[in-house]
DNA sequence: CACTATATATGACAAACTGTCATACAATTA
DNA sequence: TAATTGTATGACAGTTTGTCATATATAGTG
């Protein structure tokens, strides 16, 4: 998190400290991402950034905390918008994001996220993490079984984002998908055949 | 992969060099694992290092695969123990392969990996990768419905690593093995109640 | 106002790391 | 023996990182 004294700055200088960061995370992954070119875009001294943040790591947990709160609504929303189904939710889910991602070619940070960054994409499945409690009310529960919705939850969460993030490395979007479906379908009903789950 | 002029080494002078980098990559996280140390424990020259390897990375990698065969055994053997049945398979693999690690300790690499290198995970879970190959005419495949296996057997797989990553971090090892259990439940047998199910 | 204390700004600097390359040496072949 | 090819080596340039002494601004106080 950044310090007092980066909250204190004025908000046009953080956001072009931002804006650096933004730009060099959404081009470069993680590992090659560097404090200096992210200064020298933002006209910041180096001094001066590690009045702000910690590291690299530190700024970047920042950026991806501002980002998260882009892509919970739009979950919520999609949710929302199949009256709570988590089956059919997640079918649209991926469909929405992949579109966003790779057909409109939006987000190059979410895409450079996809791309490079899946220990951070953790940041986000993990459980304890507030995704769940901003979901947990959209969420229609009367036909699951009792089980912790969390959990349910966050398998679903968790298998989206490998989707999409195979879909993007991939490219081959289609089939990616078909195999998404299958997997929802197993997450939905389980892996075996009908006489023995009866 | 490394150059057939490392693979020409006498085999001693190999070892030592992968015995320095198993060392490194056991104790500190990738990011901060470095060649230089690498080189001066393995008493190897900067130049003669990018000679056998293109950077930090490609040894991992080779690290990696080394240790792979070993998981790979690991995993069969268990699979064969429990009659190629999956559930249980995978309900044994959490408790021998934490057993493994924490209880044990044995392994350091083993644990290192689980805790700092997420995305190296990903190497062993990845659909197309030879685990799977040699894994799955171990598996019972009667009761299952005709699902393409290896979606399933990754699904299975990758929960498989995010439990035992999960308990290695947290050190919480019977929660998570409970809610593990939850997970290969729904897997199983689906999220539905019941009557949705037949 | 003058003075003090506290917060912020800054860039030079040491330490570390990476990948390359000219040079030296060894082995093999013609 | 000479030439060709493969291997070894460490000095070097180019980066990067995080710190710290110093400078400057701001606020508080009597």
């Amino acid at each position: 998190m950044p310090s007092q004294t980066f909250l204190n700055l004025d908000s046009k200088k953080q956001q072009k400290l931002l804006d650096a960061a933004m730009e060099e995370f959404s081009t470069v992954r993680y590992t090659e991402a560097s404090v200096n070119h992210i200064i020298q875009q933002a006209g910041i001294p180096r001094g001066s950034f590690y009045m702000y943040f910690v590291d690299k790591d530190d700024l970047f947990s920042y950026i991806l905390e501002l980002n998260k709160k882009k892509i919970i609504a739009f979950t919520i929303d999609v949710i929302r918008s199949c009256q709570g189904n988590l089956e059919q939710s997640f079918l649209t889910l991926f469909d929405v994001f992949t579109d966003e991602i790779i057909t409109h070619n939006l987000s190059r940070f979410l895409k450079n996220m996809f791309l490079y960054f899946s220990m951070y994409r953790e940041k986000f499945e993990r459980p304890g993490h507030d995704l769940f409690l901003q979901v947990k009310d959209v969420i229609s529960t009367e036909e699951l079984k009792e089980d912790d919705l969390e959990i349910v939850f966050h398998l679903f969460m968790h298998n989206l984002f490998v989707g999409i993030t195979e879909a993007v490395k991939t490219n081959k979007v289609s089939d990616i998908r078909k195999q998404y479906r299958r997997i929802i379908h197993i997450l939905c009903y389980g892996i075996y055949k009908e006489d023995k789950r009866c």
